[in-house]
DNA sequence: CGGATTGGTGGATGATTGTCAAACCGTCCC
DNA sequence: GGGACGGTTTGACAATCATCCACCAATCCG
């Protein structure tokens, strides 16, 4: 599985501040970012993602939009993709970010 | 000066985080907040802020983007505006956000 | 092979956005 | 009163963006 090919994203040290919170800046995004949130692989199926009501055109470019942020990576294998959080790359980078943002969407008071 | 008038802006438990994401994804405005991490109170010149290259109207602009979606508060002096950083509600409501992005901020290391 | 599955591409469209310029408004002060 | 000052509002314009649709591409399987 290893020698699976990759999309393009950005090496660590160019993943950019602004442009992962303009890739977060919304609610589509961000809701894929929950659902990655456990670490795992989750296909791009948009039933999978809690996201029936959008085209899977559009999903596809909000995958994209993540992946080019640098918030996500996805590994091809046969016609499947399967995208998962880059969580060490930023961790290592932002420090304390990722868990901000995660801790603060399951805190939903209102 | 604690009777001085606020511009408009929501109250802590509607500040809601794609808003502030979005609010924060635009390089002119995250160098407002770095600015504005000092928690001073800063006036709206963009002289004043290294926005020399931008319309006035402009920066007003980024600033009531920020105002509205609860990153600052802005009080009303006179004819002087003093823009701050809401710190507290901030940090109440999105625990460590705050602290994650602005040392993301002074770590340019590439 | 041929069909089904998984997902992406490209175009079109309407909405949002960043910017500037000009006009405007309240306040301070001479 | 009448400028000058600090900032906002409105309008215009180009760029970006989110969404849908139709079509396409690669892969798997019978």
């Amino acid at each position: 599985m290893s020698d699976d090919e990759r999309l393009p994203q950005p090496a660590p040290a160019e993943i950019d501040l602004v442009t992962v919170l303009h890739a977060l800046g919304d609610p589509v995004r961000m809701r894929l970012l929950t659902s990655y949130a456990d670490g795992a692989e989750h296909s791009c199926d948009p039933r999978h993602l809690g996201l029936e009501h959008l085209h899977k055109s559009t999903v596809s470019h909000h995958m994209r939009v993540l992946r080019e942020a640098g918030v996500t990576t996805t590994r091809v294998a046969g016609r499947n993709r399967y995208v998962s959080l880059r969580r060490a790359d930023l961790d290592a980078r932002f420090p304390g970010l990722l868990d901000a943002l995660l801790a603060a969407t399951v805190a939903p008071e209102h």
